[in-house]
DNA sequence: CAGAATCCCCCATGATACTG
DNA sequence: CAGTATCATGGGGGATTCTG
């Protein structure tokens, strides 16, 4: 880790926290998938978020698209090594995110019990 | 991995792409530090959003506050167990990003030269 | 089917000023 | 020093409509 990687790091951070991005990441943990198989499986996103969040996979080399120029059209996103290999690394934090939802939720309810007025304050709360 | 821990994990997932989180917890990896020290260190972030943030890591159990009633006051801000627990797999996450920078940036360059009108187009681009 | 274009809203964040 | 209160804003994201 060298100086000057904070503003790079801090970039594919906010990416991996972004709110669709894992999610996309996960979906095609198994097998590619078509636009519209992703949207119905993710179903929460909209048809805007899906494209915009596939173009910037596309775009740093997670994901590959490929169409074919059938009508109507076919278009299929699959990992690359690249993305798989990021699957793993958020696999381990939604892992750890699993194991420690317990210990979360205890802070969270021993901090409101204790300071009921405060938990409206709170960000994300 | 039970079904319904999706909310509860993506909620999880997006504290930690929050801008400011992963930043604080790194400021804290070595010692304890005040309010003022962790905001001259991390500069560019705000009063308001370094107090946001810490109240957060302080609910979800991450962060002890530690207050003397001096005067002036001093406030001490520590990792617990859970945060720096955190902070090992949130470092994983970081090494991921500065192992694979060149990959990501070679990926970026290459569609922008390929598509250079679509770049602004792109969230985060 | 796979998207692009448009409109709109709201919340996270920032800037500034104030306080115990 | 360690915050809070208030106001302003920008862009992330949704709903809808349109197209090749």
């Amino acid at each position: 880790m060298v100086e000057g990687d904070c503003a790079e790091v801090g970039d594919i951070l906010s990416r991996v926290g972004d709110k669709w991005t894992v999610l996309v990441i996960v979906a095609l943990a198994d097998k590619p998938m078509h636009f519209n198989e992703l949207k119905r499986l993710i179903d929460a996103i909209s048809a805007k978020m899906l494209a915009a969040t596939l173009k910037a996979l596309v775009r740093d080399g997670m994901v590959t698209r490929h169409a074919t120029d059938d009508l109507p059209p076919r278009v299929s996103y699959d990992l690359t090594p690249l993305g798989r290999n990021l699957l793993l690394v958020v696999r381990d934090l939604a892992l750890w995110a699993v194991n420690n939802r317990g210990g979360i939720r205890a802070a969270r309810l021993s901090y409101d019990t204790a300071n009921p007025l405060a938990r409206r304050l709170i960000k994300a709360g």
